[in-house]
DNA sequence: AGCACGCCGACT
DNA sequence: GTCGGCGTGCTC
């Protein structure tokens, strides 16, 4: 019996920054859900306050004596604040986690030091005034006062926090002494802004007539009031980015306000500086590097009207604008727009909601977009925009695939095919760069015969096995498991291991084959400062070297146009890892990588050496065909269900015990099951892979499992996880938890 | 954050 | 004794 609810206070401190329970009036007993905002009595004075409400509950965790009651439900509100509770509302539906958690996405960080540089305490009277005041309180013994005025006749104006925190004078004091006319609060609305403006303007540039259909489009539609979601398909240089800057401008000009999402690392400075020449200081940067305050005030000037346009990774969509015009999201395939951390949700899919509500149009933008983009335009879900044609000329690179095993074969063992160590020495005499890529990623190897290029896979599920302690071969989806292999189950061949080259390697073998080289190296090692990773790449940018050697980072954002040769070293590695992503990601990665070559007046050449040259994510990235690639990687998730076709729920469990995990995840596998539709029939009906225990199977002595819920319609997948979460909470269990992932973009 | 409670020195 | 200022701690 639903009698009880938690509620966050509206207040920004702190203190009081966790739940509160109230009990909930017969009248609203029917009709209050979780997320719903409600005015409830708090505090001795019983003041109205909005509260969310975060549970449910029927059982009382306080005092049922001192429980005080709802008050009653606010509905239907119209500001900012409440498309941002509606917004956390949604996500945690679509997502999973607690209504706390979602609402602590949602919500700008409510940050104390706010009020540092906005209130200010400075004196109210003459110093004459002041210093006979000084003398008054001193004679009483009005300490606190007398403290403050003291420091007041030094420096006539105190940040608030100083004095209510250093000099330790309280609230009331200097409220006293506000209402005596000694002192004066005072609130500044300036707020920190991050862009340092040194600009001048940019100058219009006009579009090609590809550009030009595609903004016409977009702001047709939303001029009839029909705004949609649109997938802007173009080839590297084919000028994304003055379709966005030309639509933010259109939309600005109408009053609205932009979001413009971009990759967590993607943030070149030279797309940041074209928005500013656009904008001016009407355009804000939201990164990591802001401190919370700096957050903070990005979010106030966003409410008040300052700025028109917010340039973010996924959390950019949080900024409470009034009214949301265009969300533009660049790079739309890029991994990072999943978050990682509960709520698990995807910018994309919530770009789309926030939209929804605002009226407002999105624009996905990528040369290589995501199966899921690709599939909702060819459904008609997304409208398609085409941006076919170069404008910076230069033609596309030649590419190259070799194939290692026929190098094996010829007595080459080493990590360099002939035809790129061939390629490297004429870039080296001509004096042109380099770029070593190796497409490494997450930790779990697989196993792959050197001699056929055969790939140890999982008989259901048809992805790569991963390689664990002793050996075993272990399937990350359900658990299949095989012992070690030593000859290659295709060919008899005894090369059959896991690549384990890394980027030190590959710099150490480039330094022995060619000693005049000078190689910059670029990986999580050589990034740990912060800076690091800008100044390897301009370093390598001012031609400081010869040859780059990296892993993905070096392929993202970034013009050398000096470069013209790239080599991707093993396209394998993430060819195979255990992911039904992996095709994916490998044609994307290799796509990108040749993008990197020839983009000056030189043309450029690409080697892409592979174990396994006849597989389609490399063939169709070596002719640079992404339809060929899409319709033969959708028919490989139609087969065997992955998303987009379907939809995949990642149940994740944590214990402290292996024992109690492993129980759990049999028990949660088996409820989930249970919600299967049994009048559907056997191909449609839903389906539950695993549990196994998770790729890294233990982590800080927690025990991980995981399972997977295969159904093609995502609100069945809500079903099972609003099931499992109720099933939970009435198990009462200590020390497991459970997490869920829609849709994944990692299983390892 | 905001508010009341209780402590402590000062004063009719 | 009581009045008023001041620090402390709680808020379902």
């Amino acid at each position: 019996m639903a009698k009880y609810a938690d509620v966050i206070i509206n207040i920004s401190h702190e203190k009081v920054d966790r739940p509160f329970q109230y009990r909930i009036p017969s009248e609203l007993q029917e009709r209050l859900e979780v997320g719903a905002c409600v005015m409830v009595p708090f505090g001795r004075g019983n003041k109205l306050c909005r509260g969310y409400v975060t549970e449910i509950t029927g059982i009382c965790a306080y005092d049922p004596g001192k429980i005080k009651e709802i008050h009653s439900l606010v509905i239907g509100g119209v500001g900012v604040e409440d498309i941002q509770i509606r917004l956390a509302r949604w996500i945690r539906r679509s997502y999973g986690g607690t209504m706390i958690q979602a609402l602590k996405t949602v919500l700008p960080a409510k940050q104390t030091v706010k009020r540092i540089e906005h209130k200010k305490v400075r004196l109210a009277v003459t110093r004459e005034e002041g210093i006979s005041l000084l003398g008054q309180c001193q004679r009483k013994k009005q300490t606190a006062r007398a403290r403050l005025l003291q420091e007041l006749l030094q420096e006539e104006e105190l940040p608030y926090e100083l004095v209510t925190g250093k000099l330790m004078v309280s609230p009331a004091v200097i409220r006293g002494l506000e209402a005596a006319g000694a002192v004066h609060v005072e609130v500044l609305q300036s707020f920190r802004n991050p862009v340092k403006r040194q600009v001048q303007e940019e100058a219009q540039k006009s579009l090609s007539p590809e550009q030009q259909e595609a903004v016409t489009q977009v702001m047709t539609d939303y001029d009839s009031g029909n705004p949609g979601t649109y997938l802007l398909q173009g080839i590297t240089g084919s000028g994304k980015t003055e379709v966005y800057l030309r639509l933010a401008q259109e939309m600005v000009s109408r009053g609205r306000q932009v979001i413009m999402l971009i990759p967590e690392i993607a943030l070149t400075y030279q797309t940041l500086m074209r928005f500013y020449r656009r904008f001016g200081d009407r355009v804000s940067v939201l990164n990591s590097t802001l401190s919370a305050g700096e957050k903070y005030d990005q979010c106030e000037r966003a409410k008040c009207g300052e700025i028109d346009v917010i340039i973010g990774p996924r959390s950019a969509l949080f900024v409470p604008f009034p009214k949301v015009g265009l969300i533009l999201m660049d790079e739309e395939h890029e991994a990072s727009y999943k978050s990682e951390s509960t709520p698990k949700y995807h910018a994309r899919e919530t770009a789309r909601y926030l939209a929804s509500l605002h009226g407002a149009s999105v624009v996905l933008g990528s040369a290589t977009p995501s199966m899921e983009a690709a599939y909702q335009a060819e459904k008609g879900v997304y409208r398609r925009l085409l941006l076919t044609k170069r404008l910076t000329g230069g033609s596309l690179p030649r590419v190259y695939t070799v194939d290692l095993r026929e190098e094996l074969k010829q007595g080459n063992r080493s990590i360099f095919s002939r035809k790129l160590q061939e390629l490297l020495a004429d870039r080296l005499q001509r004096r042109q760069q380099s770029m070593l890529f190796i497409n490494r990623r997450g930790f779990a190897g697989f196993i792959s015969c050197r001699a056929c290029g055969h790939v140890m896979k999982c008989p259901h599920c048809d992805v790569s096995l991963s390689e664990h302690k002793g050996g075993r071969l272990v399937c990350h989806y359900c658990g299949y498991e095989t012992p070690a292999v030593h000859l290659c189950p295709a060919c008899g061949s005894k090369y059959i291991s896991g690549f384990r080259a890394g980027t030190q390697q590959i710099e150490e073998r480039l330094r022995a084959m060619f000693p005049d080289m000078r190689i910059l190296r670029m990986d999580a090692d050589t990034t740990r400062t912060k800076d690091s990773y800008e100044q390897i790449l301009s370093a390598f940018a001012a031609g400081e070297a010869d040859v780059l050697v990296g892993t993905q980072m070096i392929v993202k954002g970034h013009d050398f146009p000096n470069v013209t040769l790239v080599g991707v070293l093993a396209a394998d590695l993430s060819l195979s890892v255990g992911d039904y992503r992996a095709g994916e990601r490998t044609f994307q990665l290799l796509t990108q990588a040749a993008g990197r070559a020839g983009r000056g007046s030189e043309p450029g050449e690409v080697v892409i050496q592979t174990y396994q040259p006849e597989h389609y994510a490399i063939t169709y990235a070596a002719a640079q065909d992404y339809d060929g690639f899409y319709q033969e990687e959708i028919l490989y998730r139609e087969l065997m269900g992955y998303p987009p076709v379907s939809h995949m729920l990642a149940v994740q469990i944590y214990a402290a015990s292996q024992e109690e995990g492993s129980r759990l995840a049999g028990q949660l596998a088996e409820q989930a099951g249970s919600y299967a539709d049994q009048e559907k029939p056997l191909n449609q009906r839903m389906m539950i892979v695993g549990p196994a225990p998770a790729g890294i199977g233990k982590v800080n002595d927690i025990y991980r499992f995981v399972f997977y819920v295969k159904d093609r319609s995502y609100e069945e997948l809500i079903r099972v996880k609003d099931g499992l979460e109720a099933w939970m909470g009435e198990q009462q269990r200590g020390r497991v938890s459970l997490q869920f992932d829609f849709d994944p973009m990692n299983t390892l």
